[in-house]
DNA sequence: ATAAACATGTTAACAGTGTCAACATAGGAT
DNA sequence: ATCCTATGTTGACACTGTTAACATGTTTAT
C-alpha cells in the first residue's frame, strides 16, 4: 500500500512551489517547508540530494508550467501566425510578471542547471516552442538565421520582464522618465510589442 | 587623528564589492568580510544597519560603474551617433557578462531598492545615459516614443545578458538550437546587434 | 514463513548565518 | 576635566543546511 508518509517527495514538491511563489526562493527554508508536511526536519533528505535539488525541480516545474502556456497560446488556430506569435509574447511576459518569485528562481545563478539534466531539457524546450512559430512567421530564412532571430526576441521579452519587474522604476514615488516609461508600456503591452517585433 | 580603525566603512563596502563579484551575493556572509577586515563579526552594523543595506551599497557602485562605463562609450567622438549607441550596447553587455555577479545583485530582488534612494537614482542615471544617445539618434520623434524606444533597447541588451549568462544554453555539453544560437550570438555580438537595433 | 535487504523516517549534533543587547573605549565638544 | 557620541567587542539567540547514527516499515529472496 503506502510507505510511511504515501508520497512526501510530491507533497514537498509542491510545497515548494507554493512556499517559492510566496516569499522568494532565498527565503524558502527546507525545515519550514519539511514541517509544513508534518515530517521531521531532515526527511526531505531522503528525496533530495540537497537544498540546490529541491529548487532545481521547482524550477523545472515553472519551464514546464511556462511552455504550456506558451503552447496554449500557439493553439489559437483561429488567430494568424502574427497574432499567435503575439499572444506568445504576452502570455510570457504576463508569466514572468504573475509567477514573480518562481520566475526569478528559473533565471537564478543559484541553481547550476548543467547539473539537473531534467531542468536543462526544460528549459531548452521552450526555446523550442518559439522556435517554431518564428519558423512559421518566417519561412524563407535561413536556420541559422532563424535562431539569431529567436535569441533576439526572447531577449527581448526576458529583458522586459526583468526591467517590468523591477519597482527600481516602475512603481516608485518617485517620477523618473523610466518609470514613465515603464508605465507606458505595461498599460498596452501588445502595441509595444508590436512595435518591438518589427511589424 | 582616526577613529578605531581609521575608515571601516570603506574598506568594508569595497570589501564587499570583491567578495560579491568572487563569490556572488548569497555566499557573502557579513562575518566573513568583517573578519577580512580583521574586526569583530558585529562591527559592520556600526555603519549599516543590516546586510541588505550593505549590499545596496554594493548595487550602487554598480550601477555608478556601469554608468561610467556607458557614458565613455558614448565620449568616442570621433565614431557616429550611430556606432557610438552600438558601442554602448556591446559595453553594458560585456559588463554584464564579465562582471555577471555583481550584474546579478543590481538586478536581484534581495534588495528592495525602493527603500534606498541612493541605489534607485543610480540605477535610474543609468537609463537617463541611454536616453541621451536615442534622442539624438532619432532627432524627430515624441517624447513619448522616446522613452518607449529607450526601454525597447534596454531590455533587449538586458535580455541578452540574461540569456548570455545562462549556462543553460551556452556551454552546456548538450548540442542543442539554443545553444548554439547563444555561440553564435556571442561570437560576433556587433553584427547581431546591428540587426536587432533595426539600422 | 523467515530472514536479509532496502527505502524511508527520526533524533542529535555541527558549523555557519544575521542580528541584537550590554558593555567598553576613544575622540571631540563643553 | 567631564560628558557625549561614535565606534568597536563580547556574548547570546534563533535560524539555517547538512551529516551521522539509529529506528521502522516494506519488499524481496530463500
Amino acid at each position: 500500500m503506502k510507505y510511511h508518509h504515501g508520497n512526501l517527495k510530491e507533497e514537498l514538491i509542491s510545497s515548494a512551489c507554493t512556499v517559492c511563489e510566496a516569499d522568494g526562493h532565498d527565503r524558502m527554508s527546507l525545515r519550514s517547508i519539511a514541517k509544513e508536511a508534518k515530517v521531521s526536519q531532515t526527511a526531505p533528505y531522503r528525496h533530495f540530494k540537497t537544498k540546490e535539488s529541491l529548487l532545481a525541480e521547482v524550477s523545472t516545474r515553472g519551464f514546464m508550467e511556462l511552455k504550456e502556456i506558451l503552447k496554449n497560446a500557439n493553439g489559437k488556430k483561429t488567430l494568424s501566425t502574427r497574432d499567435r506569435f503575439l499572444e506568445m509574447g504576452q502570455a510570457y511576459i504576463e508569466f514572468g510578471l504573475s509567477k514573480r518569485n518562481t520566475y526569478d528562481l528559473m533565471h537564478s545563478p543559484v541553481i547550476d542547471k548543467t547539473q539537473f539534466p531534467e531542468l536543462l531539457n526544460s528549459a531548452v524546450g521552450t526555446f523550442e516552442e518559439l522556435v517554431c512559430v518564428l519558423a512559421e512567421l518566417n519561412p524563407d530564412i535561413s536556420a541559422k538565421d532563424l535562431d539569431i532571430k529567436c535569441i533576439h526576441h526572447w531577449a527581448l521579452v526576458h529583458g522586459l520582464v526583468g526591467l517590468l519587474r523591477n519597482e527600481t522604476l516602475d512603481a516608485s514615488e518617485i517620477d523618473t522618465k523610466a518609470g514613465n516609461a515603464m508605465g507606458l508600456v505595461r498599460s498596452d503591452l501588445r502595441s509595444f510589442l508590436i512595435s518591438a517585433f518589427e511589424f
